[in-house]
DNA sequence: TAAAACCATGTAAAATCTGTGAAAACTTTT
DNA sequence: AAAAGTTTTCACAGATTTTACATGGTTTTA
């Protein structure tokens, strides 16, 4: 099993050590930022962050800020870090969509215990498995059958899957897919998404069909004629 | 961008005007209606409510009666006011989909921060269709129905008739459809746009009626005879 | 009512896009 | 270091869509 992804932002070097410290003995991985901007790119530039911590002060973009852009595009939980429990603002966070707060000083055991309950609560609404016509894409083990047969996928190949039936039904652009499946910074060629959609219909026999083209805008995938 | 309309129904006309100053300065536009009866008639005959704040106790119809006739028609966003938290029936809450509970006194910023959030929630699920006169046209999985019936589009027929459909019962130039449907960089022959309507409308049967020429001017899509 | 202005339609050319195969560039395994 | 496998690029053929244009019909205007 692979270590879950934590991003630590804030701009006081001894305080993300000791987040860090705390997290790495409960086994986390931790990733550090030390404004926000960072934090952001960083955000995009991985694509596996399970949980974010966030100081609120913090010069250039502040932890609203970075909690804000991230909202845009992603449901990630979030925690933030308050110096006082006055610097709180819970209706502010509520719209934002924090997650938690902690107020300094905390205890480690009192981190720990949060991130855990937090990733807990998240993880039980992800579904590890997938299934839609016949089709089981099982996250955890990374495979996929058809009918109950086995089918060996790349692993583009199966995440280019996995975001179709994530989003079955919904009309996919080349871009669209781009930013979701390859990493936020790849800048190829849209093409090469026809060509793994190509790989991907021919693994799949004749459901490959569900992998429906829409001329002039992408691709969709749809189970029923 | 036009505002977004909020119903605010409550029997004590200074409680309206509470809610409603509170939420105008939001930059919502605000409806009021005084009993049950009122806050119905008023919800149907309005087409565009995006949001319902309901009292809970109210002469005529109760807030609960009105919950259980609008649901019969709509999933509309509502929010109960209850004067003591124990006002507050979860349970048959639950039943008749009540989004959330305020209870009274509430502060301004609670209020609107509720409600925007449940907005956000709900424009995010909501799917993005337009229906009209028998034509439902699903953005997200970009697919016209007529009649429940699944038509094939080009991209260009379908963003010229989800065009025509969002602007229903407007005359639109050939210049304006032009520099809304193609690109403003386009300047091709404006005849270009009568063979899409006439592919348009030859794609949707009868329907096909529903564009009007406007003689001399454009076109415009008006579903009534 | 005739002329002028304008629209609908069919046809065909032009532009655009996709599917495919093969090869190059990378990665990982052996 | 070679082999095996994966991912990406590229180019071409075929398919589809978009556009232009000519013709004939319709509406307006004077």
């Amino acid at each position: 099993m692979e270590r879950v992804k934590i991003l630590v932002v804030d701009d006081e070097s001894r305080m993300r050590k000791l987040v860090k410290d705390f997290l790495v003995k409960s086994n986390f991985e931790v990733l550090e930022a030390e404004n926000g901007e960072e934090a952001v790119d960083m955000f995009f530039a991985q694509k596996d962050i399970a949980l974010l911590i966030l100081d609120v002060m913090m010069p250039k973009m502040d932890g609203w800020q970075v909690c804000r852009e991230i909202r845009q595009y992603s449901k990630v939980p979030i925690i933030m870090l308050t110096a006082k429990s006055d610097e709180r603002d819970e209706l502010l966070g509520f719209e934002l969509g924090v997650d938690e707060y902690i107020s300094k000083p905390f205890s480690p055991k009192i981190l720990v215990a949060r991130v855990e309950a937090i990733l807990r609560r998240t993880n039980q609404q992800e579904e590890v498995s997938l299934e839609i016509g016949g089709i089981v894409i099982d996250k955890t083990a990374h495979q996929v059958k058809i009918d109950g047969q086995s089918i060996d996928l790349s692993v583009k190949e199966f995440e280019l899957l996995s975001y179709f039936v994530e989003n079955k039904g919904v009309a996919l652009s080349r871009e669209k897919i781009l930013n979701n499946v390859w990493n936020y910074d790849y800048f190829g060629d849209a093409r090469t998404i026809d060509t793994h959609v190509k790989k991907l219909r021919s693994k799949m026999g004749e459901k490959g069909e569900y992998i429906k083209t829409i001329w002039g805008m992408g691709y969709k995938f749809e189970v029923q004629a």
